[in-house]
DNA sequence: GCGACAG
DNA sequence: ATCTTGTCGC
């Protein structure tokens, strides 16, 4: 997978902050996507000995049926503490490292974690989605910013995650009864649509079966 | 200044 | 994220 833009990795969060500010106008929030998607990916985090070694996974499922047709893993030493506002610096060098030996390019990408509902609107969905080009989504399984209403409990309800009166992302329930998940625009996608293939990537679990199956590949050495 | 705070 | 078994509830 070819990778668009590159900067360099920050030291200091002045830096990582420049960086944000510098990406946050350059995401697309509206579709913009190829006709059909065949490909769907999800991409996860593992990390060991005390978080010193990270571990990032990528599953690559075909679209609609959701079946396994490419996995990849990558191991690095880790660059960057874990700081609110800035997993991404912390993420991505390993993220893209798995992303380089894949050979079937997915359509989209599901992040674990924030795309626009982030302080400065550059979650890692988003900076992601911007540095290699392609639709991401974020999926976290917790708030970061953003207040909303109580989300009806059933399956597909959702309600519009607000922050600095602007709408951010979406609080959806994913499963009857659980806990939602906060989705939102990463790049190249809009709201509804990313719920929507949220919803077409989950089937009887909380989690979309992209990050689930990202996620076993990453925790498992 | 006091909390909140993706993974 | 990670350390970790059984247990409560639909």
């Amino acid at each position: 997978m070819k990778i668009y833009q590159q900067h360099d990795w920050p030291q200091t969060l002045e830096e990582a902050i420049a960086i944000q500010e510098k990406l946050r106008n350059q995401t697309i929030t509206e579709d913009k996507l190829p006709e059909t998607i065949k490909y769907v990916a999800g991409v996860d985090m593992g990390f060991e000995a005390d978080g010193t070694i990270s571990h990032a996974a990528v599953a690559v499922l075909s679209f609609p049926d959701l079946q396994i047709v490419e996995t990849a893993v990558a191991r690095r030493p880790t660059s960057f503490p874990y700081i609110p506002g800035f997993l991404s610096f912390r993420e991505i060098p390993a993220v893209l490292d798995a992303l380089e030996k894949v050979r079937i390019l997915p359509d989209i990408i599901l992040c674990d974690g924030q795309g626009i509902a982030h302080p400065r609107r550059l979650g890692i969905a988003s900076h992601l989605g911007l540095l290699i080009d392609m639709p991401t989504i974020g999926v976290a399984k917790s708030l970061l910013i953003g207040k909303y209403d109580e989300v009806p409990e059933t399956k597909g309800s959702w309600q519009p995650l607000i922050h600095q009166g602007e709408i951010i992302g979406a609080v959806l329930r994913t499963r009857t009864g659980v806990k939602p998940l906060y989705i939102s625009s990463g790049h190249r996608i809009s709201l509804p649509t990313a719920i929507d293939y949220v919803l077409r990537c989950t089937t009887k679990y909380r989690l979309p079966e992209t990050t689930r199956i990202a996620d076993k590949l990453a925790s498992s050495r």
